[in-house]
DNA sequence: TTGTAGGCGTTATCAA
DNA sequence: TTGATAACGCCTACAA
C-alpha cells in the first residue's frame, strides 16, 4: 500500500506538502495541490489511521462490550451506540461477553491495548472494583447497571418497573402472582425480584412465590410448567417473568397445557422486545428504551473523551408499561 | 499511559529487553525478566497494539458491514462472525449500512484507513465493480450475496428456497399463491421472486401475482391488506412473503381482518427468525443458518488473510423448510 | 509557500 | 545475554 512518501515522490513534492493537502491545513499552492491529489489517485493512496493514531494519540475507536448481540434485547442498544458513534466519526468494536466475567475482562484488556478511547459496557456482571482495576483510566459508560465508583451510568429503574408490572397484574384482577426470576447473580434479576416482592406485599393477599430461572425462553417454559402443575387454591393465576424471553416461554407452556393466557393466566414480561407484539396472545411488558439508552450512553462517553470531567452522570430512563392481551381477562374483540 | 521506555527505565534495562519479555522471545536472564515484569506491574503498562501494528502491519481487526444489526435476521450472523474472529484473536468493527450504498462505501473506506485486515460484507447492494474499486485489495467475504469477480461468497440458494416455499403451499392444498416481494432492487428479493415464479408455473393453475414491498413488517401488513381486499374467485388463499418480518405483518393483517391463517390463508415466510416460532399461528418459513454462515464467512476470510490464494470459494448453505401452523389447513391438535 | 527533521511506541537487526 | 539503532507511516514544529 502506498505511503505518504510514495505520493510525495510521485508528485515531486515533500511529505509535508502531501500531509498538508491530506489534512487540508497550512498553505499549499493550487498547482502542487493538484499534483498531490493526482498522485494520490494514481497510487490509490489511503492514509493509515494507525500511523496517524500513533502520532495524535486518537484512534477514533470505541469498544462495545455486550452480553450477546443475538439476544433480542441487545441489538437495539448496539444500534443506538453505533449511530451516535458514527455521527461523531467514531467506530465501534463489538465484543460479546456472554455474561462471562473472564470474557468481559479479556475484551477490556484487548480494547485497552488497541487504544480504544472508551468503552460502553452493557449489562456487566463483574465486581465493580475488579472492573475498575482492569479498565484503568479508560473512560466508560455503563448501560443497564449503575456503577458506584466511576464512570457514567444509564439504566432504568428495574425495581420500579417490576413493581409496576406486578401491580398491574393485581389491578387487572389477578389474585395470585408468581415471579419467574432471572439468575439472582444478576443485579437486574435481583432488582426485579425486589420490585415484585414489594408489590406483593402491598397488593397481594398471599405469600410471594419465586421460581428462579435463567432469562432464557426454555427456562421460562420449564418454570411455567413447574408452576402450573400446582393444583387447588394455591394455583397462581398470574406470572410476572423477569424478561420477555421467559414470558414467551410461559405463553408456549400455556399453549401446550391448554391454558388461555390472559383469561386464565395473566402474564407480564420485561424488556419490550419486538416479537412480544406478535405472540399469541400479545405480551404485556415493561418496555425499556434500548436504542435511546445506547445512544445516550455513547454520547456521554464521547463527551467524557473530548472533555474529561470530574463529575459522574447517572441517567435513569423511563420504562413504559405496554398493556397488551396477555393481561386482559376478557377475550379481546 | 506508560510506554516501553518507561518500563525500561524503571527496570534499569534497555527497551529491547523489555520487548523481549513482552513477546517472550530471545534470551532474557531470569533476573532481568523479573525486574521488567515488576516494572510493568508498577507502571500499569499495556503495550500499544497500534504501535505494534505500525511495525508488524497486522492489526488483528476485521470489519463487519451489515445492513442493520437491529433487524432480527442479522444478529445471528454477526454473532457467528464474532465468535470465529475472537477465537483467532481478531476483533470486529461493527458497521450498520442501513442498506445504503453510500454508507457501505463510507464504511469500507474507513475500514481501509483503519487498516483492517479484511471485511465481511453482509447483504451488500452495491454494484460489484464499484465495490471492488473501493475495496481495493483488502480481502473480503460476501454473505448473502454471490460475488462474481472477487472475494469468497457464502449464501443460500434464494431461488430454490422460494421455489420450495411456494411449492409447499401448493402441496398443502392451497390453490392461489400470491407473493409479497422485497424491493426488487435487492438481489435476494429478485431471486426469491424468480423461485416463486417458477413454482407457480409448475404447480399453479393461475397467473403469478406479485405485490412489491420493502422487507418490513409494516410493508407486509399493508401488502396483505391490499391483497385480501380482493373478492371472488381471484381471492388468493395463500401468501408467500419474501421474509419473515413481512409474513408477520401478514399474520397481523389477518388477525385484524378476522381471517384465520393456516385454515383460510396459507402463509410462508423466509429467514427463520426466532420470533416466527412464537407468532400466532406459528410461522412456516425457510430457515437460513445465519450463525453458521457468519462463522464460515469469517473463517474463509481469516484463511485468506493468513494464506492469500488465487482461488475463489463459493459456498451455498442449505436452507430448511420449517413447517409450522401457518400452512396447516386443519386446526392443529 | 515549501522542505527538513524529530518523534509517536514498537519490533527487529546487528553489534557487543 | 544485552543494548543501540533503524525502521513502520504520519504529523508538526521549525527553518528556509
Amino acid at each position: 500500500m502506498a505511503t505518504i512518501k510514495d505520493v510525495a515522490r510521485e508528485a515531486g513534492v515533500s511529505v509535508s506538502t502531501v500531509s498538508r493537502v491530506i489534512n487540508d491545513n497550512g498553505y499549499v499552492s493550487d498547482d502542487k495541490r493538484k499534483n498531490v491529489l493526482n498522485a494520490m489517485d494514481i497510487l490509490g493512496f489511503r492514509p493509515s489511521n494507525i500511523a496517524r493514531g500513533l502520532v495524535s494519540g486518537k484512534t477514533y475507536t470505541l469498544g462495545l462490550v455486550i452480553p450477546d448481540i443475538s439476544n433480542p434485547f441487545f441489538p437495539n442498544i448496539a444500534r443506538g451506540v453505533e449511530d451516535e458513534a458514527i455521527e461523531n466519526n467514531y467506530n465501534l468494536i463489538l465484543c460479546n461477553s456472554d455474561w462471562k466475567i473472564e470474557r468481559e475482562d479479556m475484551y477490556i484488556s484487548l480494547l485497552i491495548e488497541k487504544r480504544c478511547e472508551g468503552v460502553v459496557l452493557v449489562g456487566s456482571r463483574s465486581l465493580e472494583s475488579d472492573l475498575l482495576k482492569i479498565i484503568g483510566k479508560m473512560p466508560f459508560v455503563s448501560v443497564d447497571r449503575e456503577m458506584v465508583q466511576a464512570g457514567h451510568s444509564v439504566w432504568v429503574d428495574n425495581e420500579l418497573g417490576a413493581y409496576t408490572a406486578t401491580k398491574h397484574l393485581y389491578e387487572m384482577g389477578y389474585r395470585r402472582v408468581v415471579h419467574i426470576s432471572g439468575p439472582t447473580s444478576a443485579r437486574t434479576a435481583k432488582a426485579r425480584l425486589a420490585g415484585y416482592m414489594q408489590a406483593v406485599e402491598e397488593f397481594g393477599h398471599h405469600e410471594p412465590q419465586i421460581v428462579e430461572s435463567d432469562f432464557r425462553r426454555s427456562g421460562g417454559y420449564e418454570a411455567a410448567w413447574k408452576i402450573l402443575e400446582q393444583e387447588g387454591s394455591h394455583r397462581p393465576d398470574a406470572i410476572f417473568a423477569a424478561n420477555d424471553l421467559m414470558a414467551i416461554g410461559v405463553l408456549q407452556a400455556c399453549e401446550k397445557l391448554g391454558i388461555k393466557c390472559g383469561t386464565d393466566l395473566g402474564v407480564v414480561g420485561y424488556d419490550g422486545i419486538g416479537s412480544g407484539a406478535y405472540t399469541s396472545p400479545t405480551l404485556t411488558t415493561i418496555f425499556q428504551p434500548g436504542y435511546e439508552m445506547g445512544r445516550r450512553a455513547c454520547q456521554l462517553l464521547l463527551e467524557e473523551i473530548v472533555n474529561p470531567s470530574k463529575r459522574r452522570i447517572k441517567e435513569v430512563f423511563n420504562f413504559e408499561l405496554l398493556v397488551r392481551s396477555s393481561t386482559q381477562r376478557m377475550t379481546e374483540e
